[in-house]
RNA sequence: GUGGGUAUAGCUCAGUUGGUUAGAGCGCUGGAUUGUGGUUCCAGAGGUCGCCGGUUCAAUUCCGGUUAUUCACCCCA
């Protein structure tokens, strides 16, 4: 008998887990809904020429490829099959793919229905996703996305909003965070001055390991993607400055640049009078974020306190629909990365005891006439609205009141000949052990109350 | 894709400098307690020591391969 497993990278989650990772969702969407954002649903699969193509290839050699049904052999391509060419055979084999993201997908949904959509639209998406990434601590091939995305306005006012919702989510799940904002035009700005522009993706790489590898380390990642040793210098100067003022004299001969500083500076005017924040938002000159679709501002949000990784972040994209044969539709949002809000919640203890309230009231049979008598009254407190339960046969006490232990149900009816004769039921409150006897009308009226 | 660690009971892990009956804790089952759980005590069940091969009189132990898993790098949430 083999032992059952689950594929790599993929995870069951228990009652427990669920009702905390439950607890996460439910926050996220209760701020998003107050933002005024919609939901929506995407399918599982898409189709492979959706997703190929719009990650890098890195990218394309971590999207989960589904095999074509029916004798997919027979309809392969040959020629690619006698070569042992994977990459050619795959797409004469498959033609769907697992969602990697929510992002690109959105892309789609919004071209193709463009017409039934109000812009600026305004809609948040909560979904699995699923990557052929290698897995490791914190990192899964299937896990969650929570996006959420505004296209079809360049209104600076979203930027504000979107730090708004990750100022007020982690609020509410009490993680304290700093939001860090940059923008892209800031970072080609620096690229123009430095004299660098058609390098700019390699700086952006490099920029963004600073906080990892130190700026030594940051100098060599520059220095092996080929980049002279004066635009290195006035890189690192430019680097260094703190405040969007400053920043202005070092990028005075960038328009884009000065372009970039002034849409900040517009953010942060909103946020200012938006009646403040709880978490600290910082500009961050170094946040460059690898995705390249990005254009405009960029977000990042880390956890203080705790050794991990960002546990948000998102961007303005200008032109993400334009694959798909939609221009000039601009558009921004941000993702939150629920498994890492969940490891930083439990490493920092934040979860509320709530707890598990799925069984609050376990009947308990001695016997097979009482057990017939209890599933009557089992009706009446589920009825009344209770989460109530009755153990399926009236076998011993001790393994009964272990599955009320178990449960951690709070409360246990004990039915027996005594209790059917004077209609006065034995309940016990598990936590005190203390026992009262009352009619079961009474004691429906007692739980409900507390 | 690159590099390391690990693989022994349902779970977490000891252990065997190569030798006859394989160890603990937790969990599970039964009992002490015939109408009372969480504490305690007693007893019991449960293992092809990941898989294949090599060395050896003898391999769970050493070696090689393989698979799974895990950590780090690239990249990313």
């Amino acid at each position: 008998m083999s032992k059952p497993s689950i594929p790599k990278g993929t995870r069951d989650f228990g009652p427990e887990e669920v009702i905390k990772r439950n607890y996460i969702f439910d926050t996220i969407r209760s701020v998003f809904t107050k933002y005024a954002y919609q939901p929506i649903e995407t399918p599982t699969m898409e189709n492979l020429s959706t997703l190929t193509g719009k990650y890098g290839e890195e990218g394309d050699k971590l999207l989960f490829k589904v095999l074509n049904n029916g004798d997919f052999l027979a309809k392969a391509n040959k020629e690619a099959l006698g070569e042992m060419d994977s990459v050619k055979v795959v797409s004469s084999i498959s033609k769907r793919g697992l969602r990697y993201d929510l992002t690109v997908p959105f892309a789609r949904f919004v071209v193709m229905h463009q017409n039934d959509i109000s812009f600026p639209f305004k809609r948040y998406q909560i979904q699995r996703v699923w990557r052929a990434d290698r897995p490791q601590k914190g990192r899964y091939q299937e896990f969650y996305q929570c996006d959420v995305d505004v296209v079809g306005s360049n209104a600076l006012m979203y930027e504000a909003e979107l730090t708004q919702i990750y100022d007020e989510v982690f609020a509410a799940l009490k993680i304290p965070v700093e939001i860090k904002l940059n923008n892209r035009k800031i970072l080609a700005g620096i690229a123009e001055v430095a004299g660098i522009t058609n390098q700019f993706v390699d700086m952006t790489v490099a920029i963004d390991k600073l906080d990892k590898v130190g700026m030594e380390g940051v100098k060599n990642e520059l220095v092996n993607r080929g980049i002279g040793a004066d635009a290195i210098a006035k890189i690192e100067t430019v680097l260094a400055i703190k405040d969007l003022s400053q920043l202005k004299i070092q990028l005075a001969d960038s328009e884009t640049g000065l372009k970039g500083v002034e849409e900040l500076e517009q953010v942060f005017d909103y946020l200012a009078v938006s009646g403040g924040v709880t978490n600290e938002v910082n500009f961050d000159i170094t946040l460059a974020r690898g995705l390249n679709y990005y254009t405009g501002c960029i977000f990042e949000v880390k956890a203080k306190n705790v050794q991990m990784g960002s546990i948000g972040g998102g961007g303005r994209y200008d032109d993400l629909t334009g694959v798909f044969g939609l221009k000039n539709v601009s558009g921004v949002g941000v993702s939150f990365g629920a498994e890492r809000i969940y490891d930083v919640m439990q490493e920092l203890e934040l979860f509320p005891d709530s707890a598990d309230a799925s069984l609050q009231l376990l009947f308990i049979a001695f016997d097979a006439k009482a057990h017939a008598f209890a599933f009557n009254c089992l009706a009446k407190a589920r009825k009344a609205g209770l989460n109530a339960d009755l153990y399926p046969e009236p076998t011993k006490l001790k393994k009964q009141m272990k599955y009320a232990n178990d449960r951690k149900a709070p409360y246990v009816v004990l039915i027996g000949g005594n209790e059917m004769e004077s209609g006065l039921l034995s309940l016990k409150d598990m936590e005190s052990g203390t026992q009262t006897t009352l009619a079961i009308d009474a004691i429906i009226e007692q739980l409900l109350k507390s």
